[in-house]
DNA sequence: TTGCTAACCGGAGACCGTCTCCGTATCGTG
DNA sequence: CACGATACGGAGACGGTCTCCGGTTAGCAA
Protein backbone atom coordinates (compact mmCIF):
# COMPACT_ATOMS: atom_id res chain seq x y z
CA UNK A 1 0.00 0.00 0.00
CA UNK A 2 1.56 3.07 -0.93
CA UNK A 3 2.22 5.93 1.59
CA UNK A 4 -0.44 8.39 0.93
CA UNK A 5 -2.78 5.62 0.26
CA UNK A 6 -2.46 4.52 3.79
CA UNK A 7 -2.62 8.41 4.80
CA UNK A 8 -6.28 8.28 3.56
CA UNK A 9 -6.96 5.07 4.70
CA UNK A 10 -6.65 6.29 8.25
CA UNK A 11 -7.72 9.99 8.17
CA UNK A 12 -11.06 8.35 6.81
CA UNK A 13 -11.37 5.90 9.65
CA UNK A 14 -10.61 8.61 12.24
CA UNK A 15 -13.10 10.62 10.59
CA UNK A 16 -15.61 7.66 10.34
CA UNK A 17 -15.49 7.03 13.74
CA UNK A 18 -16.46 10.70 14.82
CA UNK A 19 -19.42 11.01 12.67
CA UNK A 20 -20.71 7.59 13.34
CA UNK A 21 -20.03 8.84 17.06
CA UNK A 22 -22.45 12.13 16.48
CA UNK A 23 -24.77 11.09 14.07
CA UNK A 24 -25.23 7.19 14.42
CA UNK A 25 -24.46 4.16 11.89
CA UNK A 26 -26.70 6.13 9.37
CA UNK A 27 -24.27 8.89 8.64
CA UNK A 28 -23.80 10.03 5.32
CA UNK A 29 -20.82 8.39 3.60
CA UNK A 30 -20.22 11.44 1.67
CA UNK A 31 -19.99 13.43 4.54
CA UNK A 32 -17.40 11.39 5.83
CA UNK A 33 -15.57 11.32 2.53
CA UNK A 34 -15.35 15.72 2.16
CA UNK A 35 -14.89 15.70 6.33
CA UNK A 36 -11.54 13.85 5.73
CA UNK A 37 -10.73 15.84 2.79
CA UNK A 38 -10.88 13.35 -0.05
CA UNK A 39 -13.16 12.27 -2.94
CA UNK A 40 -15.91 10.10 -2.58
CA UNK A 41 -14.10 7.82 -5.11
CA UNK A 42 -11.28 7.46 -2.45
CA UNK A 43 -13.73 6.36 0.24
CA UNK A 44 -15.59 3.79 -1.70
CA UNK A 45 -12.38 2.50 -2.61
CA UNK A 46 -10.74 1.39 0.62
CA UNK A 47 -14.15 0.49 1.36
CA UNK A 48 -16.46 -0.69 -1.44
CA UNK A 49 -19.49 -1.31 1.14
CA UNK A 50 -20.52 0.67 4.83
CA UNK A 51 -19.80 -2.08 6.77
CA UNK A 52 -16.40 -2.59 5.60
CA UNK A 53 -15.81 0.82 7.04
CA UNK A 54 -17.36 -0.33 10.12
CA UNK A 55 -15.10 -3.10 10.47
CA UNK A 56 -11.96 -0.74 10.18
CA UNK A 57 -13.57 1.22 13.00
CA UNK A 58 -13.58 -2.06 14.90
CA UNK A 59 -10.03 -2.94 14.78
CA UNK A 60 -9.60 -1.38 17.91
CA UNK A 61 -12.84 -2.58 19.72
CA UNK A 62 -12.11 -6.00 19.53
CA UNK A 63 -9.23 -5.48 22.27
CA UNK A 64 -11.39 -3.54 24.32
CA UNK A 65 -13.84 -6.40 24.35
CA UNK A 66 -11.46 -9.27 25.90
CA UNK A 67 -10.20 -6.76 27.92
CA UNK A 68 -14.05 -5.94 29.06
CA UNK A 69 -14.78 -9.65 29.79
CA UNK A 70 -11.51 -9.98 31.43
CA UNK A 71 -12.48 -7.66 34.00
CA UNK A 72 -15.75 -9.05 34.43
CA UNK A 73 -14.61 -12.51 34.92
CA UNK A 74 -12.24 -10.80 38.11
CA UNK A 75 -15.56 -9.58 39.69
CA UNK A 76 -16.24 -10.17 43.15
CA UNK A 77 -19.48 -10.90 43.88
CA UNK A 78 -22.94 -12.91 43.61
CA UNK A 79 -23.44 -15.16 40.31
CA UNK A 80 -26.76 -12.44 39.53
CA UNK A 81 -24.15 -9.96 39.97
CA UNK A 82 -21.38 -11.02 38.00
CA UNK A 83 -23.88 -11.96 34.90
CA UNK A 84 -26.17 -8.18 35.23
CA UNK A 85 -22.38 -6.56 35.36
CA UNK A 86 -21.33 -8.23 31.95
CA UNK A 87 -24.73 -7.66 30.70
CA UNK A 88 -24.59 -4.23 31.41
CA UNK A 89 -21.10 -4.08 29.77
CA UNK A 90 -22.05 -6.06 27.03
CA UNK A 91 -25.04 -3.17 25.89
CA UNK A 92 -22.06 -0.57 26.74
CA UNK A 93 -19.72 -2.43 24.18
CA UNK A 94 -22.17 -2.42 21.19
CA UNK A 95 -23.53 0.78 21.98
CA UNK A 96 -20.82 2.76 21.47
CA UNK A 97 -23.08 4.77 18.67
CA UNK A 98 -26.52 4.62 17.00
CA UNK A 99 -27.59 1.84 15.07
CA UNK A 100 -24.63 -0.47 16.62
CA UNK A 101 -26.46 -3.00 18.68
CA UNK A 102 -29.18 -4.06 16.02
CA UNK A 103 -26.40 -3.82 13.32
CA UNK A 104 -23.86 -6.11 16.05
CA UNK A 105 -26.12 -8.33 16.53
CA UNK A 106 -27.64 -9.23 13.57
CA UNK A 107 -24.24 -9.51 11.58
CA UNK A 108 -23.35 -12.23 14.51
CA UNK A 109 -25.17 -14.87 12.59
CA UNK A 110 -24.61 -13.58 8.45
CA UNK A 111 -21.54 -14.52 7.48
CA UNK A 112 -22.18 -12.36 4.61
CA UNK A 113 -21.12 -9.57 6.51
CA UNK A 114 -17.61 -8.24 7.21
CA UNK A 115 -17.75 -7.77 10.70
CA UNK A 116 -18.97 -11.08 11.54
CA UNK A 117 -15.74 -12.24 12.77
CA UNK A 118 -15.19 -9.66 14.91
CA UNK A 119 -18.55 -9.83 16.04
CA UNK A 120 -17.88 -13.32 17.17
CA UNK A 121 -14.90 -12.19 19.54
CA UNK A 122 -18.05 -10.59 21.52
CA UNK A 123 -19.43 -13.64 21.13
CA UNK A 124 -16.51 -15.57 22.37
CA UNK A 125 -16.51 -13.16 25.34
CA UNK A 126 -19.49 -13.88 26.36
CA UNK A 127 -19.63 -17.73 26.19
CA UNK A 128 -16.42 -17.28 28.38
CA UNK A 129 -18.81 -15.52 30.82
CA UNK A 130 -21.68 -18.26 30.70
CA UNK A 131 -19.27 -20.91 30.50
CA UNK A 132 -18.29 -19.74 33.93
CA UNK A 133 -21.05 -19.41 35.60
CA UNK A 134 -22.24 -23.17 34.13
CA UNK A 135 -19.37 -24.36 35.75
CA UNK A 136 -20.64 -22.92 39.01
CA UNK A 137 -23.59 -24.66 38.34
CA UNK A 138 -26.17 -21.68 38.59
CA UNK A 139 -27.15 -21.63 35.23
CA UNK A 140 -30.16 -23.91 33.04
CA UNK A 141 -29.33 -26.70 32.06
CA UNK A 142 -29.94 -25.66 27.80
CA UNK A 143 -28.53 -21.88 27.76
CA UNK A 144 -27.51 -21.99 24.48
CA UNK A 145 -24.94 -18.60 24.21
CA UNK A 146 -25.98 -17.42 21.19
CA UNK A 147 -28.92 -16.95 22.07
CA UNK A 148 -28.17 -14.91 25.22
CA UNK A 149 -25.94 -12.88 23.14
CA UNK A 150 -29.59 -12.08 20.94
CA UNK A 151 -31.49 -11.58 23.83
CA UNK A 152 -29.14 -8.92 25.39
CA UNK A 153 -28.29 -7.51 21.85
CA UNK A 154 -32.41 -7.22 21.84
CA UNK A 155 -32.26 -4.80 24.87
CA UNK A 156 -29.66 -2.93 23.85
CA UNK A 157 -31.21 -2.55 20.26
CA UNK A 158 -34.78 -1.19 21.66
CA UNK A 159 -32.80 0.90 24.07
CA UNK A 160 -30.96 2.27 21.44
CA UNK A 161 -34.21 3.04 19.25
CA UNK A 162 -36.28 4.18 22.09
CA UNK A 163 -33.55 6.62 23.47
CA UNK A 164 -33.93 4.61 26.57
CA UNK A 165 -31.08 5.68 29.54
CA UNK A 166 -29.19 3.06 31.57
CA UNK A 167 -32.10 3.43 34.51
CA UNK A 168 -34.32 2.09 32.05
CA UNK A 169 -32.20 -0.89 30.50
CA UNK A 170 -31.07 -2.29 33.89
CA UNK A 171 -34.45 -3.78 35.19
CA UNK A 172 -34.32 -5.90 31.53
CA UNK A 173 -31.31 -6.98 32.12
CA UNK A 174 -32.16 -8.35 35.59
CA UNK A 175 -35.35 -10.68 33.93
CA UNK A 176 -32.95 -11.82 31.30
CA UNK A 177 -30.27 -12.85 33.78
CA UNK A 178 -33.14 -14.74 35.90
CA UNK A 179 -34.53 -15.79 33.68
CA UNK A 180 -31.02 -17.78 32.89
CA UNK A 181 -30.07 -18.61 36.32
CA UNK A 182 -31.38 -21.24 38.26
CA UNK B 1 -63.76 14.14 1.63
CA UNK B 2 -64.69 13.55 -2.43
CA UNK B 3 -65.21 10.19 -3.88
CA UNK B 4 -62.56 9.82 -5.94
CA UNK B 5 -60.35 11.03 -3.07
CA UNK B 6 -61.66 8.04 -0.98
CA UNK B 7 -61.08 6.03 -3.89
CA UNK B 8 -57.44 6.55 -3.95
CA UNK B 9 -56.99 6.89 -0.24
CA UNK B 10 -58.13 3.36 -0.06
CA UNK B 11 -56.54 2.44 -3.37
CA UNK B 12 -53.27 3.01 -1.60
CA UNK B 13 -53.89 1.46 1.93
CA UNK B 14 -54.63 -1.85 0.02
CA UNK B 15 -51.91 -1.46 -2.20
CA UNK B 16 -48.97 -0.48 0.59
CA UNK B 17 -50.10 -3.09 2.67
CA UNK B 18 -49.22 -5.35 -0.13
CA UNK B 19 -46.10 -4.19 -0.88
CA UNK B 20 -44.60 -3.91 3.22
CA UNK B 21 -45.80 -7.58 3.18
CA UNK B 22 -43.59 -8.19 0.15
CA UNK B 23 -40.96 -6.01 1.13
CA UNK B 24 -40.67 -4.71 4.11
CA UNK B 25 -41.91 -1.31 5.83
CA UNK B 26 -38.39 -0.13 3.67
CA UNK B 27 -40.39 -0.47 0.66
CA UNK B 28 -40.42 2.81 -1.64
CA UNK B 29 -43.89 4.74 -1.52
CA UNK B 30 -43.22 6.14 -5.19
CA UNK B 31 -43.27 2.48 -5.73
CA UNK B 32 -46.61 2.48 -3.72
CA UNK B 33 -48.05 5.38 -5.80
CA UNK B 34 -46.97 3.60 -8.91
CA UNK B 35 -48.73 0.14 -8.23
CA UNK B 36 -51.46 2.07 -6.94
CA UNK B 37 -51.94 4.05 -9.83
CA UNK B 38 -51.78 7.53 -8.73
CA UNK B 39 -48.91 10.17 -8.64
CA UNK B 40 -46.53 10.70 -5.38
CA UNK B 41 -48.55 13.98 -4.39
CA UNK B 42 -51.66 11.99 -4.04
CA UNK B 43 -49.80 9.61 -1.82
CA UNK B 44 -47.84 12.47 0.16
CA UNK B 45 -51.28 14.35 0.39
CA UNK B 46 -53.22 11.52 2.13
CA UNK B 47 -50.19 10.35 4.07
CA UNK B 48 -47.46 13.13 4.74
CA UNK B 49 -45.15 11.01 6.33
CA UNK B 50 -44.67 6.92 5.77
CA UNK B 51 -46.12 6.88 9.92
CA UNK B 52 -49.14 8.28 8.14
CA UNK B 53 -49.16 5.19 5.97
CA UNK B 54 -48.46 2.33 8.05
CA UNK B 55 -51.26 3.93 10.78
CA UNK B 56 -53.86 3.58 8.17
CA UNK B 57 -53.04 0.09 7.52
CA UNK B 58 -52.73 -0.54 10.84
CA UNK B 59 -57.08 0.31 11.47
CA UNK B 60 -57.77 -3.38 11.01
CA UNK B 61 -55.19 -4.68 13.29
CA UNK B 62 -56.21 -3.13 16.67
CA UNK B 63 -58.84 -5.40 16.53
CA UNK B 64 -56.99 -8.40 15.79
CA UNK B 65 -54.92 -6.96 18.80
CA UNK B 66 -57.66 -7.01 21.52
CA UNK B 67 -59.38 -10.47 19.70
CA UNK B 68 -55.82 -12.17 20.57
CA UNK B 69 -55.61 -11.01 23.64
CA UNK B 70 -58.85 -12.34 24.59
CA UNK B 71 -57.65 -16.02 22.76
CA UNK B 72 -54.85 -15.69 25.28
CA UNK B 73 -56.62 -15.27 28.26
CA UNK B 74 -59.18 -18.04 27.71
CA UNK B 75 -56.28 -20.90 27.73
CA UNK B 76 -55.98 -23.31 29.40
CA UNK B 77 -52.88 -24.46 31.21
CA UNK B 78 -50.36 -23.50 33.55
CA UNK B 79 -49.37 -19.87 34.17
CA UNK B 80 -45.98 -20.27 32.13
CA UNK B 81 -47.90 -21.90 29.20
CA UNK B 82 -50.19 -18.87 29.04
CA UNK B 83 -47.75 -16.33 29.03
CA UNK B 84 -45.34 -18.02 26.34
CA UNK B 85 -48.28 -18.19 24.33
CA UNK B 86 -49.14 -14.67 24.54
CA UNK B 87 -45.52 -14.14 24.20
CA UNK B 88 -45.67 -15.79 20.87
CA UNK B 89 -48.70 -14.35 19.53
CA UNK B 90 -47.33 -10.75 20.32
CA UNK B 91 -44.01 -11.13 18.42
CA UNK B 92 -46.76 -12.71 15.21
CA UNK B 93 -48.69 -9.66 16.30
CA UNK B 94 -45.40 -7.05 15.63
CA UNK B 95 -43.57 -9.22 13.26
CA UNK B 96 -46.39 -8.65 10.33
CA UNK B 97 -43.71 -7.14 7.84
CA UNK B 98 -39.94 -6.85 8.21
CA UNK B 99 -38.96 -3.72 10.39
CA UNK B 100 -42.17 -3.95 12.16
CA UNK B 101 -40.94 -4.88 15.49
CA UNK B 102 -38.28 -2.14 16.00
CA UNK B 103 -40.89 0.50 14.48
CA UNK B 104 -43.69 -0.45 16.68
CA UNK B 105 -41.87 -1.06 19.84
CA UNK B 106 -39.87 2.33 19.32
CA UNK B 107 -43.46 3.92 18.58
CA UNK B 108 -44.76 2.86 21.67
CA UNK B 109 -43.00 5.63 24.08
CA UNK B 110 -42.82 8.12 21.41
CA UNK B 111 -45.52 10.62 21.57
CA UNK B 112 -44.56 12.39 18.09
CA UNK B 113 -45.27 9.31 16.16
CA UNK B 114 -48.68 8.59 15.01
CA UNK B 115 -49.21 5.11 15.55
CA UNK B 116 -48.31 5.47 18.81
CA UNK B 117 -52.06 4.93 19.97
CA UNK B 118 -52.35 1.91 18.13
CA UNK B 119 -49.38 0.87 20.04
CA UNK B 120 -50.89 1.65 23.06
CA UNK B 121 -53.51 -0.77 22.45
CA UNK B 122 -51.18 -3.32 22.59
CA UNK B 123 -49.65 -2.85 25.18
CA UNK B 124 -53.07 -2.53 26.89
CA UNK B 125 -53.84 -5.92 25.60
CA UNK B 126 -50.49 -6.93 27.22
CA UNK B 127 -51.62 -5.32 30.49
CA UNK B 128 -54.58 -7.71 30.83
CA UNK B 129 -52.28 -10.56 30.20
CA UNK B 130 -50.14 -9.36 32.50
CA UNK B 131 -52.60 -8.17 35.31
CA UNK B 132 -54.39 -11.13 34.98
CA UNK B 133 -51.22 -13.45 36.36
CA UNK B 134 -50.28 -10.89 39.01
CA UNK B 135 -53.81 -11.27 40.83
CA UNK B 136 -52.73 -14.91 40.42
CA UNK B 137 -49.83 -14.22 41.55
CA UNK B 138 -47.30 -16.21 40.29
CA UNK B 139 -45.30 -12.52 39.12
CA UNK B 140 -42.19 -10.85 40.43
CA UNK B 141 -43.24 -8.36 42.30
CA UNK B 142 -41.65 -5.40 40.35
CA UNK B 143 -42.64 -6.61 36.75
CA UNK B 144 -43.52 -3.09 34.69
CA UNK B 145 -45.86 -3.81 31.85
CA UNK B 146 -43.73 -1.32 29.39
CA UNK B 147 -40.45 -3.61 29.76
CA UNK B 148 -42.01 -6.44 29.25
CA UNK B 149 -43.07 -5.44 26.09
CA UNK B 150 -39.84 -3.61 25.21
CA UNK B 151 -38.08 -7.37 26.05
CA UNK B 152 -40.65 -9.04 23.66
CA UNK B 153 -40.24 -6.28 21.16
CA UNK B 154 -36.58 -6.43 21.91
CA UNK B 155 -36.74 -10.23 20.85
CA UNK B 156 -38.84 -9.77 17.59
CA UNK B 157 -36.83 -7.47 16.82
CA UNK B 158 -33.54 -9.54 16.77
CA UNK B 159 -35.07 -12.15 15.23
CA UNK B 160 -36.41 -10.01 12.47
CA UNK B 161 -33.52 -8.66 11.39
CA UNK B 162 -31.74 -11.70 11.99
CA UNK B 163 -34.40 -14.00 9.95
CA UNK B 164 -34.42 -16.14 12.37
CA UNK B 165 -37.52 -18.87 12.43
CA UNK B 166 -39.88 -19.28 14.95
CA UNK B 167 -37.72 -22.28 16.74
CA UNK B 168 -35.24 -19.72 17.42
CA UNK B 169 -37.85 -17.34 19.10
CA UNK B 170 -39.17 -19.95 21.31
CA UNK B 171 -36.44 -20.32 23.63
CA UNK B 172 -35.80 -16.83 23.73
CA UNK B 173 -39.54 -15.59 24.85
CA UNK B 174 -39.10 -18.75 27.77
CA UNK B 175 -35.92 -17.27 29.25
CA UNK B 176 -38.35 -13.95 29.50
CA UNK B 177 -40.63 -15.13 31.06
CA UNK B 178 -39.03 -17.67 33.56
CA UNK B 179 -37.46 -14.08 34.15
CA UNK B 180 -40.46 -12.80 34.81
CA UNK B 181 -42.06 -15.93 36.94
CA UNK B 182 -42.12 -16.37 40.31
C1' DT C 1 18.43 13.52 -10.71
C1' DT C 2 15.46 12.04 -14.01
C1' DG C 3 12.10 9.16 -16.20
C1' DC C 4 8.76 5.74 -15.98
C1' DT C 5 4.76 3.08 -14.55
C1' DA C 6 1.68 1.17 -11.49
C1' DA C 7 -1.03 2.86 -7.99
C1' DC C 8 -3.96 6.15 -6.48
C1' DC C 9 -6.88 10.37 -6.44
C1' DG C 10 -11.22 12.86 -6.84
C1' DG C 11 -15.06 14.86 -8.85
C1' DA C 12 -18.65 14.70 -12.38
C1' DG C 13 -22.63 12.46 -12.76
C1' DA C 14 -25.95 8.33 -13.04
C1' DC C 15 -29.29 6.36 -10.18
C1' DC C 16 -32.75 6.01 -6.62
C1' DG C 17 -35.91 7.38 -3.01
C1' DT C 18 -38.25 11.42 -0.70
C1' DC C 19 -41.10 15.08 -0.98
C1' DT C 20 -43.14 19.70 -3.05
C1' DC C 21 -45.29 22.82 -6.11
C1' DC C 22 -48.66 24.22 -9.10
C1' DG C 23 -51.14 23.98 -13.55
C1' DT C 24 -54.86 20.97 -14.78
C1' DA C 25 -58.80 18.00 -14.24
C1' DT C 26 -62.73 16.42 -11.78
C1' DC C 27 -66.55 16.30 -8.45
C1' DG C 28 -70.80 17.52 -6.96
C1' DT C 29 -73.84 21.30 -5.79
C1' DG C 30 -76.96 25.01 -6.96
C1' DC D 1 -75.13 23.08 -16.96
C1' DA D 2 -71.96 26.10 -14.82
C1' DC D 3 -68.91 27.09 -11.41
C1' DG D 4 -66.08 26.88 -7.24
C1' DA D 5 -63.91 23.88 -4.25
C1' DT D 6 -61.34 19.93 -4.10
C1' DA D 7 -58.16 16.71 -5.65
C1' DC D 8 -54.88 14.94 -9.12
C1' DG D 9 -50.22 13.95 -10.91
C1' DG D 10 -46.00 14.67 -12.87
C1' DA D 11 -41.93 17.55 -13.30
C1' DG D 12 -38.25 18.42 -10.65
C1' DA D 13 -35.42 19.85 -6.39
C1' DC D 14 -32.87 17.56 -3.03
C1' DG D 15 -29.81 14.40 -0.65
C1' DG D 16 -27.59 10.03 -0.36
C1' DT D 17 -25.08 6.02 -2.75
C1' DC D 18 -21.83 4.49 -5.70
C1' DT D 19 -19.04 4.33 -10.37
C1' DC D 20 -16.09 5.61 -13.96
C1' DC D 21 -12.17 7.44 -15.84
C1' DG D 22 -8.91 11.34 -16.97
C1' DG D 23 -5.41 13.25 -14.36
C1' DT D 24 -1.93 12.99 -10.71
C1' DT D 25 1.64 11.13 -7.78
C1' DA D 26 4.68 7.95 -5.28
C1' DG D 27 8.49 5.37 -5.43
C1' DC D 28 11.75 2.68 -7.95
C1' DA D 29 15.39 1.92 -11.29
C1' DA D 30 18.96 3.62 -14.00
Amino acid sequence: MRADARRNYDRIVEVAREVFREQGYDASLDEVAKRAGVGPGTLYRHFPKRENLLDAIMQSWVAKVSETADKALAHEGSDRELLLNWFQEYVGLISQHRGGPAKITSAMGDPASPIMTKCQVLAQANERVIDRLREDGCLRADVDTLQVCRLVGGVATVADQGELDPEAVRPMLEVVADGLLK
